[in-house]
DNA sequence: ATGACATAAACGTTATGA
């Protein structure tokens, strides 16, 4: 079997909120040496599209498909199979940010990775957008139709009690309000599965922790980062990790507020 | 206590993040 015929039937894929590229880069080296996905959503580049550093990557044998801006926000695709770009921001939302990528991956898989707005406060602009940015992606997505496609990223909402450090006693307050779980849940009931949550319905895991105050020590995160799939996508699902090994500082290198989380399909 | 950390920005202070 050539390597080719491999990634046919074994890919690994996964999500990242990087918080900022150019500053991550070695630590990302580390983790794609180690975990060796094939395809890579990744969020808050931070950096411009024209300043994307192909080359360090391409070192790896990945290459890129990149949306980023200037300081903020930013999403790109890493892939070490053949992939083609199929979209680049969400339609009716390009002033919000660079935040949606979809690319056609060899193999039959339509990956989209996003970085949804953070919304701030309930009572800021920012969150209002939030919610607008979420109809958007709902009405983009259902207009779109492919067999077998990922939809993983940057939340940005805790869409149960389970998923938040603070339990029934976050309810109400951002990230965990009744109007962006109605959000999330208008996502999912466009027939997408937390793949994740199907594996491991009774888990308590996070995927980000606060830089400060030792949240991460203290076990006060938040699972915000998705991996959701169609019903092909989900039987083709053999295992989900939410890699917080990844969350730690690592040779002294500093890592995102975010771990790493990736999933390996077959098919 | 709106702090704590971390990142980016023609910057030594401010905006953003979740």
């Amino acid at each position: 079997m050539t390597r080719r015929d491999w990634h046919k039937h074994n890919m690994r894929i996964a999500t990242w909120n990087i918080n900022g590229l150019r500053a991550r880069l070695d630590f990302m080296k580390l983790w794609l040496a180690d975990r060796k996905p094939n395809v890579v959503g990744l969020q808050e580049l931070k950096t411009p599209t024209e300043d994307f550093p192909h080359e360090e990557f391409e070192a790896l044998g990945y290459k890129a498909l990149v949306h980023g801006q200037k300081s903020w926000n930013g999403v790109a695709i890493l892939t070490n199979v053949d992939a083609e770009l199929r979209q680049v921001g969400l339609p009716g939302q390009e002033d919000w940010g660079a935040r949606l990528i979809t690319a056609e991956i060899d193999g039959g898989i339509e990956f989209t990775t996003v970085y949804c707005p953070n919304g701030k406060s309930l009572q800021h602009d920012d969150y209002a957008n939030k919610l607008a940015w979420y109809d958007s992606l709902v009405a983009h997505w259902s207009a779109g139709d492919h067999p077998k496609r990922v939809l993983c990223g940057d939340f940005n909402i805790v869409p149960t009690a389970l998923d938040g450090w603070r339990g029934e006693a976050g309810a109400g307050t951002i990230f965990y309000t009744e109007d962006e779980r109605k959000r999330f849940a208008a996502v999912m009931d466009t027939g997408l599965t937390d793949l994740y949550r199907h594996l491991y319905p009774e888990e308590q895991a996070f995927s980000w922790w606060d830089y400060r105050g030792g949240a991460f020590h203290r076990k006060h995160g938040l699972r915000i980062d998705f991996l959701l799939g169609t019903q092909a996508a989900v039987a083709a699902t053999r295992e989900v990790v939410i890699d917080r090994d990844y969350r730690k500082k690592l040779d002294g290198l500093t890592a995102s507020d975010h771990a790493p989380v990736y999933a390996d399909l077959h098919s």
